[in-house]
DNA sequence: ACTTAATCGAGACGGTACGTCTCGTCTTTGT
DNA sequence: ACAAAGACGAGACGTACCGTCTCGATTAAGT
């Protein structure tokens, strides 16, 4: 892992034997990614995944432990780039970022990647850590910058913690789609409830 | 279901044959609590609450068709009693709430069962129902009764929607359980982040 | 069974409670008849002979302690009435009586008893004495007869064991029965076979 | 099997994947045949034979597709050598084979298999045809030896038929097993049986 | 060209748990 | 007290995957 030694492997020294197949690779994390999105984490076998990749079982445990790593791999390859918008509201900035986040959160590998998040939230924190990382850091700071444009224009106060108002509105974004607390449609709820959030920080 | 006609079911005539044992249904039930809460939803096993229960595998698939259907049987006796706190001040009166459910849901067996109602929300919504009813709606009645003294002491304002504050609180714990989004306590950040809404819905 | 001592049971005393239903009793019996000519003693199950007699397992257990015990009771009312024939030629009488024979033990139900007298032979000889008495002895005798006249006319040696030739006569089909030796019809080998015994014993 | 083409099938190809254990083979067979022996074919389950191999159920089921493939198979492994004798008399001759074959014939094992057979004879030939190849055979062929010598001798008709022979002598062996007809012991009835058949084959 | 070595596919291995089946017994209500 | 209905403990059934292993056949890189 940590190599010092630049001289050594300026050159990455390949090592002898077969190299590794990266047609196994993608077909692999290309299968998981799949099955996970048809099935689901729990259902998801090694031995499906060797079956629609076209590779046998070894193969994936040579490069992957065990599901988890695989899965987190798998999910890892999934970027995420998200657009600052800057319509010069708070209030549309904020609808424009909700739109893509309520669409994304909404379509079945994003439910099967939460609930293998939390499913695993307690022995395997990393996929914790990926989802946050990948996912919620791009949105965390389109959010911390459209506050920021929205406290330089005095819509909201100053004093405002960017980074909790963002775990606000990400909590009730989750609580909501596991617990469907009303009625409303999904997306009408999520925009009541960040107008309360943000009427909680306007500037009177 | 729920017959309304009295006169007809007022005897309620036994089906023929040897009953069900209440010894072995307790036995299911407390077995597969404590295997939850051991070893989790997706590693217990019926055949380990078989052997536990003292029970044989068919006298519980003559019980229940599937693991979700006796898991949400089992979670279902496991009752939550909420007493309802009266200080004469919001922030106290939250804080007594805040402090029964932080220190549950940090449990094993809380994460276990949460856990499970995401991981099958889509497939299974029943245990989020359960779930919501069992743990989540005595808490939201509870929010609400603080609430509307905080209102008729003027220290909220009265327009403040119960439930939607009661959505953000237990949204935030949950998000914060996953993702652990600050390097302080779990305790001490949700305290902040309610302190945060209690601010917004303050009157000024 | 023998009742017919009046003396000993003259105030036939009726045991308290519901007398058993004579109904069931010749029910189970045909089932398990039935039964076992379909499907074989040992894919006989209680089970299924209770549900096509139209009554409950412990009916029948009540009544025999064990598939043995039933099937023994089934196959005894399977009565056996041989006639003797007398035409004057013993090769004649023996035709008559391997006719009968000949058809009846290629029977399924033949079949099935014989299979089952055998598994059993060791750990149940119950089996084999109720055929040897219902099915041999009858047989035997009516050979005796026909040797004895036999005998009489000087057609085979008046040494010759009535028993012992009986007994390969029976053993021949047996044996054929099982291991079909030849590929001339089971008919015309046992035919020939009994020719080869009678010209062993003939007199000359 | 009918490797007629040589050429091509010289080098016999082996298939891909992991070869077979052949130590699971031998294990597997062996324990069949143990448990054969003591517990009988019916009482014999596939995972008492799996525990005892020390080898996994689907390994046995990977092997064979039932209980009787498996069983057929262990019974055919349990080879059978006659030496033929060769005393210069029938007599001593005969008494030499049937000493061997009465004591073979009255161990568990081989009830067992005669059980088996004759219960299956009907649904799975296999059995007795396995039976008739390994153990009627050589004792068939062994017969016809020395009745071959015996009519060159002149001690019994050249027109005798061999096989016609050994099957009275296997049937009535196999009668007599079953319904043990006389008190007297197995052994001095078979003898006694085989002179009477000697005596009609004798020359006179 | 020839060795070397890690890869590949295929598939068997010992395990574990699955959900089903039938066994013979037990327990209830109703006759 | 018996009949019926059906639940019970027990345990085998045959199947599905698990993660590991052993093969023969490839596929480069380094002789």
């Amino acid at each position: 892992m940590l190599s010092g030694v630049s001289a050594e492997n300026e050159q990455t020294k390949n090592p002898p034997g077969r190299p590794r197949s990266s047609r196994a690779d993608q077909a692999i994390l290309g299968a998981a990614a799949e099955l996970l999105a048809e099935v689901g984490y729990q259902a998801m076998s090694i031995e499906a995944v060797a079956l629609r990749a076209g590779v046998s079982k070894p193969t994936i445990y040579r490069r992957y432990a065990s599901k988890e790593e695989l899965v987190a791999d798998a999910i890892e390859t999934l970027r995420q780039e998200v657009a600052i918008p800057d319509t010069g509201s708070l209030q549309t900035d904020i609808d424009s970022l909700l739109a893509e986040a309520i669409q994304m959160v909404q379509t079945p590998l994003a439910r099967q990647t939460m609930a293998m998040i939390i499913s695993s939230a307690t022995s395997s924190p990393q996929f914790a850590r990926i989802y946050a990382t990948k996912y919620l850091m791009p949105r965390r700071e389109a959010f911390g910058a459209i506050l920021e444009r929205a406290k330089a224009r005095n819509e909201i106060r100053a004093a405002t913690d960017n980074d909790l108002f963002f775990d606000f509105v990400s909590g009730i974004m989750f609580h909501a789609l596991i617990f469907e607390p009303t009625a409303e449609p999904y997306e009408a709820y999520i925009r009541r409830a960040v107008r309360f959030l943000l009427g909680g920080a306007a500037v009177r």
